[in-house]
DNA sequence: GCGACAG
DNA sequence: ATCTTGTCGC
């Protein structure tokens, strides 16, 4: 758990993500998995509102068991690598408004695959002290060989000698996702889960569900701003 | 200085 | 992310 404020400069951003990076915790999970949720933005208003949304999915059937979504007014541009300050004040409060709890989470976007080893996904999974993967659908930084065509191939995400993620074929022939530790999982339970939680599509079903369902609120408050 | 660059 | 229609393929 932590706490601090959001409304921050381009280079105290920076400054708070290398303080936080050695915060993360990176271990197999604990305690069972029942609930697994999901959180994805979209942008309204030409870009002045955040909206987020959080599905909860049940972890064996991966059915929708809860949603919520928030907006927060948008107070940070868009940064390669400060993500998350644009991001994870409507995420977190979308995910808040979940009457169930949450066992993992699911980031659109990365986690330890970071500069500074603070994506969204170790951003958000530290600030409200949850499991968290992220998944990411294109590279932020890191090199990688191409993985197998079929679903399950993989490569390691290097940095160097450093492994910070995994390039992961979800479904046979389609673009791998980038998939990386959030917070308190290992590389091996990020990927397996998320294998785990993908049914015939590229997105695993939490973040799937998210982005449908933040997309038709976008759409659905787009009018009203 | 040049190219790269989650969403 | 967002601006945008039809279209090729399973």
């Amino acid at each position: 758990m932590l706490r601090h404020s959001w409304n921050l400069t381009i280079r105290q951003a920076m400054a708070l993500q290398r303080r936080l990076a050695p915060r993360v915790l990176q271990a197999p999970l604990d305690g069972p998995v029942r609930r697994i949720a999901g959180a994805d933005c979209a942008f309204v208003g030409g870009g002045k509102a955040v909206v987020a949304s959080a599905v909860l999915c049940d972890a064996r059937t991966l059915e929708v068991s809860a949603t919520a979504w928030a907006v927060e007014p948008c107070r940070f541009p868009y940064v390669p690598g400060l993500l998350s300050f644009r991001e994870a004040p409507a995420v977190i409060a979308a995910l808040r408004k979940l009457d169930q709890p949450i066992h993992l989470l699911m980031c659109d976007g990365q986690g330890r695959s970071h500069p500074r080893r603070l994506g969204l996904a170790s951003h958000v999974g530290l600030y409200l002290g949850l499991p968290t993967i992220g998944v990411a659908k294109s590279r932020l930084c890191g090199e990688h060989g191409t993985p197998g065509r079929r679903r399950g191939s993989r490569r390691a995400l290097l940095d160097g000698q450093e492994v910070i993620g995994c390039v992961l074929r979800t479904r046979t022939g389609v673009k791998p996702l980038y998939i990386s530790v959030g917070h308190r999982v290992n590389l091996e339970d990020a990927v397996n889960w998320t294998l785990r939680c993908t049914r015939g599509f590229r997105l695993c079903e939490p973040s799937r569900q998210a982005h449908l369902l933040v997309t038709a609120l976008a759409k659905r408050l787009g009018q009203g701003l």
